[in-house]
DNA sequence: TTAATTTGGTTCGTGTCACGTACTAAACCG
DNA sequence: CGGTTTAGTACGTGACACGAACCAAATTAA
């Protein structure tokens, strides 16, 4: 095979999916926003919804090339340049502190993070990634770089900027509430 | 915190993530594509992927708020419109057949969808919601609407329909390989 | 300083999700 | 009719996530 599916782990829809069909009547997409001329336009909820299962799918797949899952992925890309408390990580990352210690546990097993103990707080820990950890890393960056940049196959370069801006824009937007 | 989480239950970066950091040196970013006047850009591989985790969370809080997990949020996004086998609703989800048995069967216990024998077929299987299963559906989606709308806070109209068009094209541009 | 409380982490039990393998039965092919 | 595909299920395994309970260090209060 190519490169496409059959690695498979995590969610890859082969068929996008907001969060369910793809030809609906369209929720709420104010006002007349479509139908130009020979335009696709999904409205910015669907839009967006199947967007990020696209991307998802795609980081799900560079995951599975290296045996880990999507939250794996994310745990070593937060560790690239920084060293939290498993607190801190539970907040980067938007879970439980107690669903760390076990995503830790994995990581660690797998030689990819390292435990030590914090020099200020004796109940602390500092999570680090090990030399093979960052190596990994490395190459994960590399393949999600190039797997999201070919979706982006339909643009041309002007539209891929605009739509990385909008994006970035968004997304700033949010995290500087 | 500012923002809201704590509704609580299935993936949902509070924070956005990439797949990892979000003040990272900027791997691949082709170009000296960034660094615009104010304007932001995290390069589009960032940015797609933070957007994603963004929706990703705004979708698992929908599902969360009435006990769902995304999967099955989108079992019912898909069921709106169509009545599939066991096999084909696996396909258009992107699992294994053997995983549908399962999400069906808590979809099932829940009553928000019904198994009936196919007509035509003595082995197949016709999923459909149930009436409860379609009211969900609709309340869903509209929550998704509302949520995913306010994510694009920091858009005005003009932009807001540029990224739907962006993000559509992208979108099509996949299903029509 | 001691007592009470907050904070950082782990443990444990539960439920979901997804996989692969194995298996049954109906449908199809030759 | 016999052999093969096809639709689904069953089973065992492992990852993931949560909440509640718990320990120990750190901080605050009395």
């Amino acid at each position: 095979m190519p490169d496409d599916d059959h690695a498979a782990r995590a969610p890859r829809p082969a068929r996008p999916h907001p969060d369910g069909s793809g030809a609906r009547p369209g929720p709420v997409d104010g006002p007349g926003a479509g139908d130009l001329a020979g335009a696709v336009d999904l409205g910015i909820v669907d839009s967006l919804a199947q967007l990020s299962f696209v991307v998802q799918a795609a980081l799900g797949k560079v995951a599975a090339g290296h045996g880990l899952s999507v939250i794996q992925l994310r745990l070593l890309g937060v560790l690239r340049d920084r060293e939290p408390g498993m607190q801190e990580l539970a907040r980067h990352l938007g879970l439980d502190k107690s669903s760390m210690t076990g995503l830790v546990d994995r990581a660690e097993r797998r030689g990819l993070v390292r435990r030590d103990p914090s020099p200020h707080d004796g109940r602390a820990v500092r999570v680090s990634l090990t030399e093979e950890g960052h190596g990994l890393a490395r190459e994960l960056t590399a393949e999600a770089d190039r797997r999201i940049l070919a979706l982006t196959g339909a643009l041309d370069d002007a539209q891929r900027t605009r739509l990385s801006v909008l994006a970035s824009t968004l997304v700033r937007g949010l995290s500087t509430l």
